[in-house]
Order: structure tokens, then C-alpha cells, then sequence
DNA sequence: TGATTATGTTGCCCTACCCAACAAATGCTG
DNA sequence: CAGCATTTGTTGGGTAGGGCAACATAATCA
């Protein structure tokens, strides 16, 4: 089964609701709630939901019918009143998540409460070709799976894909630092590891983990800007809800043209805020091959010579308009900065601030903040388990799972 | 009172539903589908909601008691069966749109079912203060109410303002174009009516209005963007539902920056589409004054000089960039070109399509529709009028509404 | 140790939707 | 034109799921 990332959660306003509706949306609010905050006391989810506590005693014991969450008495108690039972997210419910690099594959082995706990990364040859990516991230799920103890259901794999994804078909459209042309890798994958597959942009997904886990917990309107080798790309969270537009490829904020220069991005595109704003520029100017987010902020603050200064300052400065557009355009309470971008915010960013200021309407920056993302390694193997997590949380009662070893009768 | 536009119709995903909510969303549900579509046959909003024959029966007798719609037997009949009840929205129940503009103010009577049956346009000085046009507003609102059948109900009044609005209070913050800085005009034109007031962005609620009665029907991912004298503005809706952000503010699309050039807009900001397509620009360079847009088309075709084409092309050629921008940022299924835009793209539509291509991502451009909108001169207040209707929407039973005329006892 | 407080548990209620059977109103066909 | 098929409105009963109130339980506090 191929399957797509979860659709809206609102449903359409125009389609009535009976009794199951009803029951289905709270479980699900339940099991988000919890998915999100690892694990909570009865009493929380009442108060969260507005549902009664009778009511959330029966939502919560079909969730543990389920085998979806457990209940345990709380450790720590918290004050007068009889304490109340703690309720957290079962731990032997993962879902694998795949992130294809320009040289490596990485899979990982993420919970239902978020935690990364497998993780490989395997180099292969430069560019590899969808097929061999597909095997070799078959070969890592087989070879995580068979580490799992028996009966950890499994919910699905999560892919983060450096390109633009089809979220009808799971079809990658253009990757271009894959050299991925209409690479429908969500069916290759599913073929070979039979487990259902899910596939999506990596900034968006990183967007994704940053609102729930990193720097975006209980911000509803977030732009989030990754740059890494392979260019800059964007995330962008309205009304709690990732952005994705008709097809899926919504949120391209590193192709937006923000100025007359001839220079072109990856995919050819002239005058575009990842033509202006590249680490390879920046590294080249350093003199620098081959380092990392950390080692690139350390030289960079450790020499900062003249001509180094200047790049960095004109990508600061190009940053700081596209920034300013951005915000004219969404009006977000977050602007999250990660990977390459983060070095440069902290590079200077008394500078960054001051221009982006001269660049956007004055009420749009009221109390909006600007920082750096928070989640470091794991981020897109936790975004792209969002995914198939995503689907149990929508459909507790009727999701089935995959056992990670067959049972034996 | 003083009333925000609604706040987004999807509860908040992680709060409980009950009863009273299902009840309360299969209300609105079926009051949106009336008053978008005019009305329905009973059969139809079976098969849209998806709810039960009988339950559609319940839920209108609900409404018919309410006094929001109104059943009658089918004229026209379809085919084979019995044939359907006809459920109208009553016509009984209006709201005053107010738009105030650079030198005139305008305010009109829409009804539920989205028609407009009264408008005056009043002219004033040039640039009134926000009291005056307040003053100006409630005397034309007095006037057309005294104009109204005993009985008619009132929803309340919506404003459309060439500025930005902070949706939390209705204060407008910034409206370059009437010279309007932190004006309370929602508060004020509450206190001299006593109706409850909505205020919003013209351009937002421009995009509304052809969403649901123009070009954007049945669009759920719509890029709207209107050229006036005042410059360029924009409404984004996403997933069907307006992109509002933090306060509000969002979709500023004509202050996007996508150039070097040192030309300002009405913000003082540089390089911006605003700057650089500028209806004022145009009309200068064909010597006109005081044209509206058909005269300006008119113009345009008729006699382009070198010197005008260069003009207008450079301004296309500018509009394609923005065009594309959007495009790789939202995704969106249709693009909609307003007012002095639509000026443009008639006069060189392949132009700006080839410019455009360029501009973008070619996976983004799939199945991308451009095209001009379709409302006229009652786009705003349509749009306007859908604040306070939606509250109605909303909350169907329990809306209060104001009498046109007082009951006499 | 008893009072207070907060939470879990249980049985009952009520509402809103579904369903099935029937009635009504139309078109089609012989 | 009568009878049949088809579609829709109507009615009465069924049911699921959330609310409620009373009671039980387990903590803090005086």
C-alpha cells in the first residue's frame, strides 16, 4: 500500500458529522495530545478537551483496548486530591523513517511519543539512482526490524525527500541534488518492504517537528527556513496545519526571486534568495570543504577576514528581504532558521534583524519573533514519522498494524 | 459590541466534541451549502453533508423555526420520484457593507443569499478622518435601514479597509491610502450604530467574495490579487479557508520585494511589486486622468505607442516574477487577477504567461489556472457582508439579530 | 485523625442521528 | 389511464455516546 500524507484535518465544513464523527475526532484529540507531550494525567485531558471526565475515562480505556496508550498510577503527585492516573503513548508502536542524502541513506526507528531509537546511516555512492536507494533503505528497515522485540507494531515508513513531492501518488517530482526526475519512490519502497509508505518534502516535514517537538511547540503560524548543501527550503505551519497547496508543492521559499541578479539556484531560477544565499559560496570564501553546521559557525567567528565579512553580510542582507517578504506574506508569530541559516543568524544578528526590519510592513512585526530551530540530528527522522503517525492518530479504532516479526501459531 | 472577523471554523484539534457540537457544525454546515449555492433542494444537502434523509429534516425545521431559511415546494421538477423540497436562505436577513475609500464612501445592504439590494456611494473630501467617515458611514446605514421592510433582521455590518486590520480588535493600523494610522473604526462605527461591526483587509475579503460567488468556486488553494489606485493587494485562502496569520495581516502580496530597484511604494518600501506595477505609472504614460479600468483597457488596445508597450510590458514582465513567486510558495490551484491587473493580462496575456513560466518551478505550474476574476463593483461588498453572515453560520441558534425597525408593542 | 480537595467509577439520562416502514408525488410503460 | 418504478418526505423506535450526580478513593493539611 502506497499512501499519502494525511489530508487536512478539518473536515469539510460543508459535510455533516453523526455520533462516529464524533467519537473518531476524540480519540484522536486524545492520542494528539499525547503524541505530542509524551504522556499526560487523566486529569489534563480533561481539561484540554472540555470532555467530561466520565467521558474521558471511556475514550481513554478504548485507547488502551486499542493498545495505543497505557495507564499508569502517576509517580510524582502534585498536590491535594486523589492523584491521577498518568496516560502515555505505547512505547512498542514505531514507525520507520528514511531520509535518501546526496551520499548517504539514514533510517531510523522512531516511538509513537517521538523518540528516535535505532538509527543508521549508510554512505553509498554519490547521487544514487532511486532503485538503489530504495534497496538500500529496504536493507536498513529489514536489518532495524529484525532488532525489534516481538509484537512492536509498526505504523508505517516515513520518507523525507530534498525535492518536491506529488502528495497524491507519493511521485517525486524533481530532486535536484538526487538527480530524481518522477521517482515514484513511495510505491518502489512499499513494494519491497511491504509496509506502507509515506513521503514528503523534508522542510516541510522539519517545519513539522520543530512545531511539535523543537522550537515551534504552541505556535500555530510558523515559517521555518532550512538551508543545507543541497540549498534552502521552507516549511510553513498556518492554523496548526502545514501548508501544502494543491499538489503538495507549497512552501518552495528558497526559489522566491527577491532580486535582479543573474546568478541562479539549482533549478535554474535567477535572482532567487538560495542563488544569493548558498553555503558553498560561503564555504569557498573560507576556503573550507567538508565541514559541518558547527565547524562552519566556529571558523566563521574565529576569522572573520574582510572579504569573508562581506559575503556573509550580503547573505545576511539577502536573508533579511526574503525574511521581510515572508512576513508581509504570512504575518507569522515564529520565524524558525535552521541548519546553514542558523550560522548565519548567529553570525551577526543585530544586522540580520536591522534590515529585515527596513523590509516589512511595521504591524506585521509586532511581537514577532525571530530564532533558531531548536531540533538537531534527528529532526527529519521525527518529522517523517509524523506521518504514518499522523494516520493513527486520525483513525485510532480502525488502523491496522504491521507486527515487526510475523507471530507464530 | 465589537466583533473580530470569525476565527478559523476548525476547532482547535486537540478539543472535545459533543453533542451540542455536532448539532451545532450539521446547523452550519447546511447554512453554508444555502448560502453559497442560493438553494437547495432537501435531496441535495443529503447527498452533501452525507447525513440522513431524516435528520436533514430535522436540522431544517430547525432552521425554518429559527427564521433563517425558508422551504417551498420545487417548481421545477427534475426527474422521476417524488420531487424534493426547495430551502432557501430568508431573505429577511441583510448586513450593511461599508467601504471607505480615498475620496468616497460606500455602503450597501447585501442579503443572506449574497445579493446586493441597496448601495449609495457617497463622495467626501478627499482622505477623510476616521470620525468623519464614521459619521458619513452611520448616516448612509441610517438611511438605507429606514429603507427596509418591518421585520428584516439584521446580522450586523461589515467594513472593507485598504489597510491593515488587527483582527483581534477591528483597530486599523495602517491605511496609507486614507492617511488612517491606529484608527479604532470598528469600535467607533459600533458606538453611532449600535450594531456589531466586522472589519477586515479589502483585498482579503475580495478573495472571500470570489470564492464564493466568483471565479474561486470550488477552489480550495486561491492566490487573489487586486490592482487599485491604492496600490496592489492580496487574499490568500488555503484549504477553503482565508490565510489570516498572527493579527491578521497576512497576505500583504503587493509589498513583496523582487527587485533591486530603488522604486518605492505607498510603505516606503523599495523594489516592490507595488513599486514596480503601479496603475498611476500607467496612466501617466498615456496622459490619462480619472479612467476607470474598462476605459483604461479600452485605452490601452487601442493605442500602444513604443513608449506605453514598454510600460506595460515592463510592468508585466514584473508582475510574472510575483506571479511566480506565489506559485512556488503556495501551490495554489487557481490565481486570480483583479481590477487594473486584469488590465494587464488582457493586454498581453501570452506575455505574461511565458514570463511566468519561467519564474516558477515547473512541477508547481501542473494544472495552475490563471485567469481574472469575475466580480465587478459589488466585490466588496459582498465580501464584507460575508463577517457578520458568518458569524450567523456559525452559530446559527444562538445569533441574536438586531431589527431593522423597532417592534412597536 | 478528621476535614478538604481532586479524581476515578458507576448507573442513569438525554439527545441527536440512524434506520426501516410507510406515505406521497412524480415519470414511465403497456 | 392504470400500474409500476423511483425518489423523497414522514414517523416511530432504536442506539450510541457524552453529561451528570452520587459515591468511592487517595492524596494534602490542620
Amino acid at each position: 500500500m502506497v499512501t499519502r500524507p494525511p489530508v487536512s484535518r478539518t473536515l469539510l465544513a460543508t459535510t455533516g458529522n453523526n455520533r462516529e464523527h464524533t467519537r473518531r475526532h476524540n480519540l484522536s484529540a486524545i492520542l494528539r495530545l499525547l503524541s505530542q507531550s509524551g504522556s499526560m494525567p487523566r486529569s489534563a485531558l480533561t481539561q484540554r478537551t472540555g470532555l467530561n471526565r466520565s467521558t474521558i475515562s471511556d475514550l481513554v480505556s478504548e485507547l488502551v483496548g486499542l493498545g495505543l496508550v497505557v495507564e499508569a498510577e502517576s509517580v510524582a503527585t502534585q498536590g491535594v486530591g486523589r492523584p491521577s492516573l498518568m496516560v502515555s503513548p505505547a512505547d512498542d508502536v514505531v514507525a520507520f523513517s528514511v531520509h535518501p542524502d546526496i551520499d548517504a541513506i539514514t533510517v531510523g526507528v522512531v516511538t509513537f511519543s517521538g523518540k528516535v531509537i535505532h538509527k543508521i546511516r549508510q554512505v553509498t555512492q554519490a547521487q544514487p539512482a532511486a532503485p538503489t536507494a530504495a534497496d538500500v533503505a529496504n536493507d536498513l528497515i529489514t536489518k532495524l526490524r529484525a532488532q525489534l522485540p516481538a509484537g512492536t507494531r509498526i505504523a508505517g515508513v516515513g520518507v523525507a525527500i530534498p525535492g518536491q513531492v506529488r502528495s497524491a501518488d507519493g511521485v517525486v517530482r524533481l530532486a535536484p541534488h538526487l538527480n530524481w526526475v518522477e521517482v515514484p519512490f513511495a510505491r518502489m519502497l512499499n513494494q519491497l518492504s511491504g509496509l506502507p509508505v509515506f513521503i514528503d518534502n523534508d522542510a516541510s516535514l522539519g517545519s513539522i517537528a520543530e512545531r511539535d517537538f523543537g522550537a515551534g511547540r504552541g505556535f500555530k503560524e510558523i515559517v521555518y527556513l532550512f538551508g543545507g548543501s543541497g540549498g534552502i527550503g521552507g516549511g510553513v505551519i498556518h492554523d496548526g496545519q502545514p501548508l501544502r497547496g494543491a499538489a503538495g508543492y507549497a512552501g518552495e521559499l528558497g526559489h522566491i526571486r527577491i532580486s535582479d541578479s543573474p546568478a541562479e539556484d539549482f533549478s535554474g531560477l535567477s535572482g532567487t534568495l538560495e542563488s544569493l544565499v548558498s553555503r558553498e559560496t560561503l564555504l569557498a570564501a573560507l576556503k573550507l570543504n567538508g565541514v559541518d553546521d558547527d565547524e562552519l559557525r566556529e571558523a566563521l567567528t574565529k576569522d572573520p577576514s574582510p572579504k569573508v565579512r562581506k559575503v556573509a553580510e550580503a547573505q545576511i542582507d539577502s536573508l533579511a528581504i526574503a525574511i521581510g517578504n515572508f512576513v508581509n506574506i504570512f504575518n507569522p508569530e515564529i520565524i524558525l532558521l535552521a541548519g546553514y541559516l542558523s550560522v548565519l543568524y548567529a553570525f551577526d544578528t543585530d544586522r540580520l534583524l536591522s534590515r529585515f526590519r527596513w523590509s516589512s510592513l511595521t504591524a506585521s512585526q509586532d511581537r514577532l519573533i525571530l530564532r533558531p530551530a531548536e531540533l538537531g540530528a534527528n529532526l527529519l527522522m521525527v518529522g517523517a514519522a509524523q506521518m504514518p503517525f499522523d494516520r493513527v492518530v486520525q483513525e485510532p479504532a480502525t488502523m491496522t498494524f504491521i507486527l515487526a516479526k510475523p507471530t507464530r501459531k
